[in-house]
DNA sequence: TTACACCATAGATAATCATCTATGACTATA
DNA sequence: TATAGTCATAGATGATTATCTATGGTGTAA
């Protein structure tokens, strides 16, 4: 058989006939004339290598070979059916795989969304990256991930963003802490406590860092711990001070208090970012979806859905 | 996915580009040049409606979709692949079907053929009609059966025969008929026994009617009994004498004997016959081989090999 | 026997395909 | 920063395909 020849047509054409008995029947079922399907036919015949159908009592019918070539047909044309239907559920976004990076702190909140999406779409499988912002930007360059959460977006051209949930940072001290219930609490009067600070590829720490450099403090004693959970533990057993999204420490507060410092908490907020020449895969573009729609349940933020509409809206004319 | 625009060859150069990770190098293996090998994959991609392949790092590899192509294609690939092999067999005969119309006489002798020959081709499906000589002919008429046996081929241009076997027909008589022993014993004297014989539409009867007339002798009394097994045990019991192949009485001789009458047994013989412009099923060809190289063996018949050498041979240039 | 239904073949044509060579873009390595 | 390797694209061409209309053969049914 000269397989190379063989189409998926000659296939389709030859299972109908097979089917109705008759290359009359079929060249009206498939819009063709008669003489097209005969033709049809004595190709495949002739990729075969054998005759594949006779004549016999007005109707057509498979000979031995043809019947097993029936039987192939069949089978063939319904894997690729398979195929293609599968095709049609992945750009529907219900199956399929994307990646996602988050920094460090977005981890607290994004599982409440990924939960109830991966519960209404069992056939998408989700990669959930993690690391802090520098590692992520590095992700970013390499176009490692389909889709990453930043509080603060790239600078690059080809990035666009959608904030969708506000990430304070708030001040924390150990539980009973002696600052508080101060009032008109300062970052002055607190400049000689020790801080627990994430390391300078953190996102955390750059706000931070940042902040007290417009403010023109410096901080007396500091030292770095590489994980937000580390550094609540840390502060619960009154090792020092430190600067938290607010959402670390409503996951777990035992031990540790926001304190009431003036000028906090940072506002900051945590974005959706895609690279804009990136094909978004289907099951990406389903998440954020999915993700407008529940914003306002999950978290109580309806600026951010219009935002991530705007980023739906964006990627659905860039197709 | 355009599944009727799909072909097997897009199939096999993806997989190979998929497996070597290189469309310079699958232009290479399959002796195209690189930019059909290119071509083909964007063809590829159109039908499917969806990127396949992407660039990483100078290798080329498949997408999330593409990897779903990848394994279809090896799938597809394989199943035709094995229907591949399949024709093939059933070309060289090893594999298939046919059937075989015998005349009645003839079943005593044919198994000693087909039986070794299904032993030494499981694969091959032979269906075995029998009947009389007429009943024979019809169904010959209708092209029902790839092969037949007959003792006396129909007398039609369309038909290729082949004598292997002798039939000789002999007078039979009960044991210990008080005719066993008698010297020069001729028809005459038996003209007033009671013959039993097989009815009008088979070819043992007709070959005794034409040997009677041909002798100018008419029976005086006969009964019709239309299975040769009857008739043997009949004449076993007394009811008459009857004339049967040798073979019918060799195979079971109880009760029977053969009568030692001049001019008996009269010659007759099996030959296999095919319809000149019927395509034989290769199975049915490759059991006439094997007839041809076991008939000695069997049958101790060494014309009969010739003449089934030389059908095969027509057989042969006739394809 | 005539009419009809069904199929095969011939001949024509526009579309598509398979393939090539030439060239340009991009990327990693010397 | 050359250089080589890998792909993509453009343009050309002969082959093949899909499809049609017209026509003729064959067998079945009225």
């Amino acid at each position: 058989m000269k397989v190379r020849q063989l189409t998926f047509r000659l296939l389709q054409v030859y299972a109908d006939v097979v089917r109705t008995g008759s290359i009359t029947a079929t060249a009206n079922r498939l819009h063709l004339t008669q003489p097209t399907v005969s033709q049809q036919l004595k190709r495949l015949r002739e990729i075969v290598g054998e005759p594949i159908v006779r004549q016999e009592d007005s109707r057509v019918v498979p000979t031995e070979v043809g019947q097993a070539l029936y039987q192939l047909s069949q089978d063939l044309l319904s894997r690729a059916d398979v195929f293609s239907q599968y095709l049609d559920e992945y750009n529907r976004g219900g199956r399929g795989h994307f990646s996602i990076g988050l920094v460090n702190t977005a981890q607290y909140v994004l599982p409440r969304l990924l939960g109830p999406f991966s519960q209404a779409n069992p056939q998408v499988d989700v990669t959930v990256e993690i690391g802090n912002r520098q590692q992520m930007l590095n992700r970013f360059e390499r176009h490692e991930d389909d889709l990453y959460v930043f509080s603060h977006p790239p600078a690059d051209d080809a990035v666009m963003a959608a904030p969708f949930l506000s990430n304070p940072l708030v001040v924390v001290g150990p539980e009973n802490s002696r600052w508080a219930n101060v009032n008109d609490l300062t970052m002055e009067a607190l400049k000689e406590e020790r801080f627990l600070l994430r390391e300078p590829g953190s996102a955390t720490r750059h706000t931070f860092d940042a902040w007290l450099y417009s403010a023109g403090i410096e901080l007396r004693s500091t030292q770095q711990i590489a994980s937000n959970e580390a550094i609540r533990l840390a502060v619960a057993s009154g090792m020092g001070l430190a600067v938290l999204s607010r959402h670390v420490v409503a996951d777990s507060p035992k031990g540790v208090q926001e304190l009431p410092l003036q000028g906090f908490p940072l506002k900051s907020r945590w974005h959706f970012v895609v690279r804009r020449e990136r094909r978004l895969p289907p099951a990406a573009y389903r998440f954020l979806s999915f993700v407008q729609g529940s914003l306002a349940q999950a978290f109580d933020e309806p600026e951010g859905e219009l935002a991530v509409a705007e980023l739906l809206q964006a990627l659905k004319t860039e197709r």
